[in-house]
RNA sequence: GCGCCUCUAGCUCAAUCGGCAGAGCAACUGACUCUUAAUCAGUGGGUUCCGGGUUCGAUUCCCGGGGGGCGCACCA
């Protein structure tokens, strides 16, 4: 396969066949004093106004009605005197151009055959008509290459292997319907999503990716340096803590769409980077983000599909409607589990209840075998959307703790399908507390956890200044696209990372 | 990171108990003024991922490396 680009001076006589014959035509267009590349074309409309105009006429009418427009030949049909080629817009919209001998002359019908490829970007100026089988075509008068295309496209007709598909997107995107789709789908969903916090009067920021000190999840960083500062900087795990600076500023309500980098496994469900959204309102509590992330979803939902049960790549259907369920982590896990679990229970229950399960959990925290073994015996059942209310301390940092239940803290996740979609919390905001937790963390850290989180002291100073009691929470862009659509999240990522 | 599987023409895939590497589409030559994956006749195109080993002979078997997939681990 030749991988490097044509540029570099590669010999003729090595390149692919059709690599190089599509090169020599590029020469002969120039030679006759046509143009490959174009700069401009008078094009008067566009193929998807074309349709639009005539969506239904008789077989073999002639509009009088001449048009310019230009697509890349996604099919040929050429006989001795009548030449036919299947447009196709970036759109996906495709119409049918036909040349006959008759209206460009017999020299330009055979330039035409000689030189135009399947790939290329044709443009073409004529009448629409439809055909004598009722197609309709523009009947051009004349034609130029608006585009010359060097590489031939796929066959049209096999699917596309998973690799390819990914490492040439913009192939697949010519090709396939369902690829372009889903980049509308992305896009629409952001819009919704941008819609319903701007209807509520939240403020859309962009907050550092470059930190020097990593913080707001417990995840392993990339590691970068800045000659400039000449110090190690980290791409960010979260925004977490600059959108909570930007509350103490007094933006009160403050949502961020953007990337996030963790430096683990990659799989079906995660990539290196992911697009993360994470709001914040001042005021609000977790359950205020509950309702507030129900609402984004279904909202989207309805905006993109116009249906809250939507339907998923192999046709199951998701059902999204509905005030979404609420289930205690300690109750649900008590329940399934058959034994009485309770912030207090006693650690070396939890261990032995994890062995007998065959779990190995080896990790100083309660609060971990906590989740660890609620997602053993209730995560898997959790199909419908449902909030996971009220974690464990230990594990949960930057969060404050319940009103009324000791032990655990007014933190919920939101799982869709069996995925954990998004979390969200009442946060914690009293700069003592948080101190002593990042105190927890840097010994779980000295202890060897590489997840540990570090204590950033201007976060620290920041809630010293006052943080307004707060409601937050956050959720996987990329995941939630897996939600709506049922595809892997390397699908919904236009160009995800590949070695 | 560990285990299993995989890599053949531009694309999608065959084949070889180790013996001239094939098809469809695409390409090339020719025919065709209503085709729809046009059709018909003919032709060319391969570092079988890379390096080494075994062998008279390796695309096939063995070893090492690389890319990809799946499972496990970690995580969202």
């Amino acid at each position: 396969m030749t991988d490097e680009s044509l540029v570099n001076g590669e010999e003729e006589q090595d390149l692919p066949e059709q690599i190089a014959i599509r090169l020599a035509k590029r020469e002969r267009l120039i030679e006759s004093g046509a143009e490959a590349y174009p700069v401009s074309l008078s094009i008067t409309h566009t193929i998807d106004e074309v349709k639009a105009k005539y969506p239904d006429l008789e077989i073999d009418v002639a509009t009088g009605d001449k048009v310019a427009l230009a697509g890349r030949v996604m099919f040929q049909r050429n006989t001795g005197k009548l030449c036919f080629a299947t447009l196709q817009a970036g759109s996906g919209a495709r119409i049918q151009v036909m040349l006959s001998m008759d209206k460009v002359g017999e020299s330009n019908l055979e330039h035409y055959k000689e030189l135009v490829d399947l790939g290329d970007h044709l443009f073409v100026s004529g009448e629409v008509i439809t055909s004598k089988r009722g197609e309709l075509s523009v009947l051009a008068d004349s034609w130029k290459i608006a585009a010359k295309t060097i590489r031939p496209l796929p066959n049209l007709h096999n699917e596309l292997g998973e690799e390819y598909r990914v490492r040439h997107r913009y192939v697949d995107l010519i090709v396939r319907d369902r690829a372009r789709e889903v980049v509308q789908i992305r896009a629409k969903v952001m819009q919704s999503m941008r819609k319903t916090f701007t209807d509520r009067t939240y403020i859309e920021v962009e907050t550092p990716m470059l930190q020097t000190i990593h913080g707001g999840a417990s995840a392993r960083p990339f590691k970068t340096h800045s000659n400039a500062f000449d110090t190690e900087l980290f791409l960010r795990i979260a925004p977490e803590l600059f959108l909570k600076r930007a509350v103490v500023g007094g933006i009160d309500r403050v949502y961020e769409i953007n990337r996030n980098f963790r430096n683990e496994g990659a799989d079906r469900t995660h990539s290196p980077e992911f697009a993360m959204l994470e709001a914040y309102e001042a005021y609000g509590d977790y359950n205020t983000m509950a309702k507030l992330t129900q609402d984004l979803i279904q909202n989207a939902a309805m905006d993109v599909f116009g249906t809250l049960k939507v339907e998923l790549e192999e046709g199951e259907i998701s059902d999204l409607s509905g005030e979404w369920d609420r289930i205690s982590m300690f109750e649900s896990l008590s329940q399934a589990s058959g034994v009485e679990i309770t912030p207090e229970t006693d650690i070396s229950v939890l261990k032995k209840l994890a062995d007998k399960e065959g779990l190995e959990i080896d990790h100083p925290l309660h609060g971990k075998y906590v989740e660890e073994l609620w997602e053993h015996f209730v995560k898997a059942n959790l199909q419908k959307p449902t909030f996971v209310m009220d974690f464990p301390v230990d594990t949960s940092p930057l969060v404050r703790n319940h009103r009324s239940k000791p032990g655990v803290v007014e933190k919920w996740d939101l799982y869709i399908r069996g995925y954990e979609q998004a979390t969200g919390y009442s946060e914690l905001v009293d700069p003592v507390i948080q101190r002593e937790r990042f105190v927890e963390q840097v010994k779980l850290a000295a202890a060897g956890d590489p997840e540990a989180m570090k204590l950033d002291e201007e976060f620290l100073k920041a809630l010293e200044f006052g943080m307004p009691p707060s409601g937050g929470m956050g959720m996987g862009i990329d995941r939630l696209l897996m939600t709506l659509t049922g595809l892997g999240i390397r699908e919904t990522i236009m160009f995800p990372l590949v070695k």
